[in-house]
DNA sequence: CAACATACAAACAAGGCTGTATGTTAGTTT
DNA sequence: AAACTAACATACAGCCTTGTTTGTATGTTG
């Protein structure tokens, strides 16, 4: 039953379509292979030929979902008079307008999300974490910017508003994803931005 | 071996502990109700006594919890003239000092945040779902009567300003609890409620 | 103090799942 | 076209776990 190449790489797709669709209705805990096997209409072999085992082809999961390029926004920022605050309020909306556009994407980070990252999956976490430690900074080095153009609020500090950032869009994310998305998260979310950012500008008001 | 009704208590209490310790190291799928059992000195058959099964016992060690107390908070905001932000961020600061410095809260809910929420332990989720969306309520009557005193800015709604208010405190301490805890979550956290509150009452500041 | 219930320990039964090893067929290469 | 290898299917060994059941000694109650 040898397959073309192409033949190939379209079955370990199959398999991650039905991982996708298996790992989001049972849970990553509870699903065997088998039934990762069945959904896709292969035996287990199939998919312990094309991935090392779950918690692999839970890595490939999150490895298929297409990254926004950073470098790309990156050198949006690096001109001296950019303006900080619009592009990023603009990549959090392109950001959110993905997610709700993108069912592979909500399901992926659904199970990612309610997955048990301890053990096997430690290392799932980890990539994560590392990507966020790299936000984190580059968020930082963007609001350290718009400090120097002094455009930030003085009750800010480049990495207060980094962080502060970071909690809403996962607060927002987390929220709709795990809660039956059952608001409207690319308009929530613009709003949500919009009132942030505006903040991010205003200097200290008394209470 | 049978023992008095108040050393039956110490030993479920001992076997509350020893499951926080080792669902904590472990995570809650890949420990085995006999770790447990050897972290408490017991047997599986003690532990099988005092709890239904595993997610029974996930589910009172989330129970263990005491929780606090929001009659009080309620009556609070009750007056009239009641001052709505300065009781919601002081409410605020209480819950992170007390994450701050209980380390079985820590712990619990770290275990809860990392565990598979599928399946048989859906009802926790469930249970937890079910007190954030009091909280919400809450939350959003308040926001609302401190806009019928005309102190909420215009460019938020009650609704919004309680979902800002909880993804930030959500955010932060997921962030705290998943990532090692490498800040200072009280300090952080004040500071990020105080900032948080100082917008809440500003008008819309022009971009 | 006898009868009963409680608080466990210890043994049991059964299963599901993982990983691997082996088998098989059909591309691919030379 | 022979030799080789990729792409699976099938079979297997084994393990760990869970839930239950039985045993038992000790409080507890009438």
């Amino acid at each position: 039953m040898r397959r073309t190449k192409a033949e190939a790489k379209e079955t370990r797709q199959q398999i991650l379509l039905a991982a996708e669709r298996v790992f989001y209705e049972k849970g990553v805990a509870h699903a065997s292979m088998e039934d990762v096997a069945r959904a896709a209409g292969v035996t287990r072999g199939a998919i312990y030929w094309h991935f090392a085992n779950r918690a692999d082809l839970v890595l490939e999961l999150y490895n298929s979902l297409p990254m926004p390029q950073e470098e790309l926004i990156a050198r949006e920022l690096e001109a001296e008079n950019a303006d900080v605050f619009g592009v990023l309020e603009r990549v959090g909306r392109e950001w959110l307008d993905m997610l709700a556009t993108d069912e592979h994407r909500q399901r992926i980070l659904s199970i990612l999300l309610r997955c048990d990252n301890t053990g096997e999956f430690a290392a799932i976490s980890e990539r994560q974490n590392d990507l966020d430690d790299e936000h984190m900074q580059a968020l930082e080095a963007a609001f350290a910017k718009a400090q120097g153009q002094g455009k930030l609020g003085g009750a800010w500090t480049p990495r207060s508003a980094a962080s502060m950032l970071r909690w809403v869009i996962k607060g927002l994310c987390a929220e709709w994803l795990l809660f039956g998305r059952r608001f409207d998260i690319a308009s929530e979310g613009k709003d949500a931005l919009r009132r942030l950012f505006a903040t991010y500008g205003s200097h200290a008001p008394s209470t």
